[in-house]
DNA sequence: GATGAATGAGTGTTCATTCAT
DNA sequence: CATGAATGAACACTCATTCAT
């Protein structure tokens, strides 16, 4: 009964965190019981609490880490561009490249906060407004330089995000669309919603000034 | 132990929805548990039993209720109206003003999906697809008629209603913003989606074609 | 599974608390497992918590009801006793008819105040406290009338207490020794140990106002 | 991970048995646990079994060097006296000092038999008989050599020991009475329990001869 | 000897549901 | 129709104990 050769705890909780959160994808965090989980990474109940001592702990960090992660992807993703233009097709792409990919921890990041204690809500909803504080300043950036006229520059940050996010809702990564097609077409949407004229279609776009603008975009 | 003077039962079962709609609001059906339920409109355990004979069906007829109300309102405020712009507009003040009037039952309306049985789900489904569908019938005879160019109908219609629905996350009835202005700068955001020119706003409007336009539509 | 026909809850709850004090008689409110107390009284688990919400809490209500019983009837047997000699005989009689008919109740009430959490384990002591109280009232008004002297007073009744408390740890129904024997040792240790002069044996009394004055204490 | 420079075996054992009898003492057996236990003494949970394999076991263990180290220091003080009152005297004291200075050990000495198995119960209660033993020893011998009368030898020694043990229930070390103070009112109620005139107070003592006697007694 | 990890048998508690009254 | 009580199936969590490293 004691420790099987060549198990690391690392790995376990690594294991552990996947079977997680794939439990709450499909179930939803309150249905997700300790038992099951702890049988998915092929251990008995009470080993299990070698490594998730709180269930509701446990959540809150799973959520924590998740947007973590998603801030510190961001940021890599983001280095080194300054136009917003550019910054705001790049961030589209990050976010639905992260949101198909990482599906399950998404939706999950954005459905079981309810979930939290008001203290761990807390801190995770301040890393979600850092994400959107990120978009903010990246639709301020543009409006200050001209590029796009906003309303609101709230309700529009608030507004995209949703717009992106739902995404997560109805993707499946053996879908109709490719990603790349999915990120074309929310990046119009995208630019139709900050007030740009809608980067033509190849096949449609007559003027060359346009053209290029796009293809740059589209490196991005 | 009978039922008190001046209570019938039409009037315990609209209690117990609306208190069973505010539990499951804020903490998610799973963790509504039917005792407190039953405090909440003074009765006994037991005696919920008499109006909640199980509360898996409940959850399901709670949503097929809302769905159903939200079609039939939905058709009766769409009545008449024949123009796809006149359509889209009234579209996007009939949904703020359900799911601002209405936050917490549209809020489980999305949320809660996961919690009914396949089959009350299919049921449920079904009536959003209606509601989406609705929707994409607007951009269809829109872009039919000329009066606007889609990338994807299908991506559109599911972006701008998840552009819509999110407002249900964040909306607060003492916030920031009246509801007509809500709408006013939704109408717009939509309006650019779609790919039309951004109405202007009141003081900023420079071509009377453009004015009328807006009056008009303001109207819906 | 509803409720059977003739079953009361008070019964039922009489039930329980019996079940209960003698399991933590015999072996500690911590080894006391709620589900061999619901099978002591004929219950599945989950219906016991129909009457014991809580163990903890159930252990503090145990604890208080025994010492309410104690003080009720104290007070009764004590009323209308004034000379301190015949009060103190009297104390010891129902110290000791207490403390043996329901050996079990007292012997929980001195050992399970450590389980108790802070907050009721004031409410328990401060009715111990009471019931010290009552002890030294009656020491302290001999002392007065100069009936006795203590060396200390404070001290004389902790340890005439624990000395007529102490019978519980081995006293058995079937022992040695009838209660009304133990009662007349008892009397005699007390009254030694506040410094009279012991009463005498039937047999062994020479003084003719002694044996009056005893036969009238016998009578308390 | 090896044993930490400067920790020897012996020293880990008496941590343990010392943060053990704490815990034990603060609140009882059965509520501790051992990985507290081993946090004590900054082990953690499985090192603390290269020196505690029973937690029963160890539980006997300790009772019965609590008692063997009770009667062994009993003999040593006892010893070279004969007179039975100069006995009972120095007994008190002994007993009081003990119980004071040892306050844990005696009271979990008292409290924590009935955690034990039947043969292990029956080994440590041997001990408390010879405890026992020996004051009724003395107390025979003074009868014998009619230097008092008691009633009921058996019950008389028993009620001495709950008076002399209650101490333990209430003793604080910053409390009110010296323990020297306390050894003196002992003394004289254990004198008094016994039928001996209680010795005089130094101030209130007429006739000589007691007084030397109560000096002879006071260096005991 | 110290440690991290695993294990099984509990342990108090919750909860949807049933039913005689 | 209201109520108190009963029930079984969970559930999160605890804990003494074992063992490879």
């Amino acid at each position: 009964m004691g420790r099987p050769a060549g198990v690391s705890g690392a790995d376990t909780m690594r294991a552990i965190r996947k079977a997680a959160i794939s439990r709450i994808y499909r179930h939803g965090f309150e249905a997700m019981n300790l038992r099951d989980l702890a049988a998915d990474v092929n251990l008995r109940l009470g080993s299990l609490y070698n490594h998730v001592p709180q269930k509701q702990e446990f959540l809150a960090s799973l959520l924590e880490a998740i947007m973590s992660e998603l801030l510190a992807d961001l940021d890599s993703r983001m280095a080194g561009l300054h136009d917003p233009l550019e910054r705001l097709l790049r961030f589209v792409r990050f976010h639905i490249e992260w949101h198909t990919a990482r599906k399950e921890e998404t939706f999950i990041g954005n459905m079981e906060l309810r979930s939290l204690t008001p203290a761990q809500y807390e801190s995770v909803a301040e890393k979600r407004k850092q994400y959107e504080g990120h978009l903010r300043a990246i639709l301020a950036d543009g409006a200050k330089a001209g590029l796009w006229r906003l309303d609101d520059l709230h309700v529009t940050t608030l507004a995209l995000l949703s717009l992106l996010t739902g995404i997560s809702t109805w993707y499946r990564a053996d879908g109709r669309l490719s990603q790349e097609r999915l990120i074309r077409i929310y990046r119009r949407l995208t630019q139709r919603l900050v007030g740009l004229p809608a980067p033509a279609r190849k096949s449609a776009t007559p003027v060359a000034r346009k053209r290029s603008a796009a293809r740059k975009v589209r490196a991005a």
